[in-house]
DNA sequence: GTAGGCACTTAGTACACCGAAC
DNA sequence: GTTCGGTGTACTAAGTGCCTAC
């Protein structure tokens, strides 16, 4: 789009305490002639200003711009100082590096399309509609300038709500929900309130021996609605379970959670490969993702399950007299802020923490030490069940991989061969030439065995990570604290596990955390 | 208690991007 | 210059949990 020339913004005058020195003395110059001795001054690192023609020209040009007083006074470039414009010039810039624009997460507004959903929904094909100017709410301060509209079209409205970080709002049309811009991850108001999660649930590690003691003895109350509740509680303590809203049927995948768990998705089983009390869980959980898994519960938790199943059809809920409303409530009252998916942070972290002090070594190399942290992510993700669709080209690179350890394994043992007749030379001849051989070739060993190695252990960290994801455990449970400590306990470099998302995500982690921080 | 609204976090996938290998 | 393979990011759906009105 064609607007015309753009000037130049006009020149503003340098605050009154940055001076120009003549001849030792501070001088004030006509704003003409201050313009361009600022120039010189913001070119003063650059060697350009140390060549002679360079000061010349600027010289004879500077002089031109000068008042005739000025002129008769400053007759000698190698007398002015600029340095005092110059420091002010490099402090402002430095400051203009340092504001933060927050940056925003999602500033683009979804296309249409058609909606595709996960797993088996029902509105899968829907139209997702165009969203227009006219459906959008913009929240901002009250002073701020806020963006036009297109020509010829209005905002929904402009809101000033300092209670809610969105900037942006607009409503969805397949599930009639609130679709939001929000700040990105990086940023001040959600890094705060990242550390607030982290700072509840390392509330809860305070008191989980009680509220595990408590639930226990809920087992078995005389109130079934108190049963109900506490092994529910226990269900998403040991095994990380999500809280399990209701879902309206119809609009959504038939997903589920603990509290919405149904009779048809646990067997029970009293005795199983030679475990007592089994109960098989088999479920699709957030996103469609399956959960299976058989644990040995305690004897009573048992019992009430069989309770809580007896004249239920497939398609009951499992517990009928409990939803997260009521759950949540209840934890409430066991400590302030607890609530369902508290108990995921905690055990996500504390797993965390502890696999790392058990599993790391301190003999160990660099990415040996690697694989331990990946180790104990994997453990969590495994824990929280966050899984994903092996990559495409997951057997085809493993293989290649595996290529390159053989051919890596074979020159091995060729410079074996060759330090073993490099000693061998070095017997019978005993000079400085086969000494530095046999040194080198002695070296070159070590060098390899460490690729070797770095190799393999890369091979090992990718089959166990097949169908694991490690990201969502790292970004949104893991007290990223833990993996500082660790990192500085054990001289790992912070890259080395976040990459810079992450690191500008968890800055204030990264900022607070030392060698000796506990979860 | 329950139904709906709202604001926020948590989630897996597709694909853009980039450096290394060819 | 092109292909390959791995990484990082954008995208947006799908959860949680709180609040209010009835």
């Amino acid at each position: 789009e064609h607007k015309g020339p753009v000037f130049a913004p006009p020149y503003e005058p340098l605050p009154s305490k940055v001076k120009f020195y003549y001849d030792g003395k501070p001088m004030k110059l006509s704003p003409e002639a201050e313009e361009v001795a600022t120039f010189f001054a913001k070119m003063l690192d650059h060697e350009y200003t140390t060549k002679d023609v360079f000061r010349k020209n600027f010289f004879k040009d500077w002089r031109k711009e000068m008042t005739s007083e000025e002129k008769s006074k400053i007759t000698d470039l190698k007398k002015c100082d600029f340095t005092e414009m110059s420091e002010y010039f490099k402090a402002q810039s430095e400051a203009r590096k340092q504001v933060k624009h927050e940056r925003i997460a999602n500033f683009r507004i979804e296309p249409p399309g058609l909606f595709r959903g996960r797993g088996d929904h029902p509105k899968m094909g829907m139209l997702k509609r165009r969203i227009r100017p006219k459906d959008i709410i913009i929240n901002c301060s009250k002073d701020s300038k806020y963006p036009e509209p297109p020509p010829g079209t209005k905002w929904k409205e402009i809101r000033h709500d300092n209670k809610v970080t969105w900037l942006v709002s607009w409503t969805e049309n397949i599930q009639g929900s609130i679709k939001y811009i929000m700040l990105n991850p990086s940023s001040r108001i959600k890094g705060e309130k990242d550390w607030q999660k982290y700072e509840t649930a390392r509330q809860l590690k305070k008191c989980v021996d009680r509220i595990r003691a408590q639930y226990r003895e809920d087992w078995k109350s005389k109130e079934m609605k108190i049963r109900q509740r506490a092994v529910a509680l226990y269900f998403i303590d040991k095994l990380a379970l999500r809280a399990g809203n209701e879902k309206e049927e119809g609009e959504t995948a038939d997903t589920v959670g603990c509290c919405s768990l149904r009779v048809e998705h646990i067997k029970l089983y009293p005795e199983s490969e030679g475990q007592e009390f089994v109960v098989e869980f088999d479920f699709l959980g957030k996103d469609s993702i399956r959960y299976y898994n058989r644990v040995p519960v305690e004897k009573r938790v048992f019992k009430n399950l069989q309770l809580f199943m007896e004249n239920k059809e497939p398609e009951d809920d499992l517990f009928d007299r409990l939803n997260t409303s009521i759950l949540n409530k209840h934890l409430q009252e066991l400590m302030d802020g607890l609530t369902a998916k508290v108990f995921r942070t905690y055990n996500a972290s504390i797993t965390l923490q502890q696999q790392l002090k058990e599993i790391t070594n301190g003999e160990d190399n660099i990415p040996a030490k690697i694989l331990s942290y990946n180790r104990a992510n994997r453990a969590v993700a495994i824990l929280c069940n966050h899984q994903r669709a092996p990559p495409k080209t997951f057997e085809k690179s493993m293989q290649n991989l595996q290529a390159k350890i053989d051919a890596k394994k074979e020159q091995l043992s060729e410079t074996k061969r060759e330090l073993k007749s490099a000693k061998a030379d070095l017997k019978v001849r005993r000079d400085e030439k086969c000494k530095k051989l046999v040194e080198g070739k002695k070296k070159a060993v070590q060098r390899i065995e460490e690729q070797l190695m770095k190799l393999e252990v890369q091979a090992t960290d990718r089959e166990e990570n097949k169908q694991i994801a490690l990201g969502t455990s790292k970004l949104n449970y893991l007290d990223p604290r833990i993996s500082v400590a660790w990192c500085k306990k054990w001289g790992v470099s912070i890259d080395k596990i976040y990459n810079k998302t992450q690191r500008d995500k968890f800055a204030w982690a990264i900022d607070m955390a030392d060698e000796d921080y506990e979860f």
